[in-house]
DNA sequence: ACTGGTGATGTTATAACATAACAAGATGCC
DNA sequence: GGCATCTTGTTATGTTATAACATCACCAGT
């Protein structure tokens, strides 16, 4: 298996969900890390759709469940998530999309389809990068891979 | 020559200042676009550093200089500078740098120092993000990629 | 129980980035 | 001239993000 891929295909979104927060969960005992109710339900929210959604989208969706209304709250929680590898930042979209590789290395590369603007996440070979750039002696601390065009259903509609 | 990379290395500052402005202008006339005054005032600016500048820095200069003071002035140039491939927008900065392989291909990465936040660009093979998205079906139409570390200079100043 | 540390949350205010919409000027073509 | 097209000027507003400080909840130590 070379590469895993996940956020296009169709598979059983529920149990996607709740193994996502369970890993989260787990993840926070062992570090010590508190998954509190924002940050539980911030995760939940992205997690709903394998799209990426704005701060303030997620924020509007906090404010009308009673659990925070000024933008801090929203990016707060959204930090914590990407800190600790529960959800990933689109620079592309200044937006925000669970991880779908909870436990995985951490160096994902993204596919946005700009039609049904669903986000699938890949894993990278950890060389993929180092192979674009060559020798140069710069020293990659963090990487952006994004990539933008259609998904496979997209392309089929448009077909 | 498997890879080119420029910003970082030393060299003539003055003759590559020099010879991006004439590729951008030789473009122009081929492409018939026009390369006014705001246009490439923008262009110079960008090139007097190796560094992504944000919109709002651009329009600073533009307003000491008289040739602008809204901020559509500097995003309109900017844009067209995108657009026309003698610029990149850094996603991750929200910000802008040169075009440093005028004419290349463009499918380029950017090596941002983290330390003198110096921009480096790369050409990339087509491949790169094929190789790490694997054969998903998805279609690429336009990707970002982005290191960011500390630059060869930097890290020796860093030990 | 008090106290003080730590981490989380609440809130105000503002900074930083970006564009919609329309008016006005410049240029070139017929 | 009259028209189309492209560029620039300007107003206003929309969107994304964070600094700074107040407060609260929890727990460990005494």
């Amino acid at each position: 298996m070379p590469h895993k891929i996940s956020g296009f295909a169709p598979h059983d979104h529920t149990s996607c969900i709740h193994s996502a927060l369970q890993a989260a969960e787990n993840a926070c005992a062992e570090r010590g890390a508190q998954f509190t109710p924002v940050r539980r339900r911030v995760l939940e929210i992205l997690l709903e759709s394998h799209r990426a959604l704005g701060a303030y989208d997620v924020l509007a969706r906090l404010t009308t469940e009673g659990l925070g209304s000024k933008p801090p709250v929203a990016y707060r929680a959204l930090g914590f998530l990407v800190e600790q590898g529960f959800a990933h930042r689109i620079e592309r979209l200044n937006a925000f999309v669970a991880c779908t590789h909870p436990g995985a290395s951490h160096d994902p590369a993204f596919m946005i389809c700009r039609a049904c603007h669903k986000v699938a996440e890949a894993e990278t070979a950890p060389s993929v990068l180092s192979d674009a750039i060559g020798d140069s002696g710069f020293s990659i601390e963090q990487t952006v891979i994004e990539a933008e065009g259609l998904c496979p259903a997209c392309q089929e509609d448009h077909a």
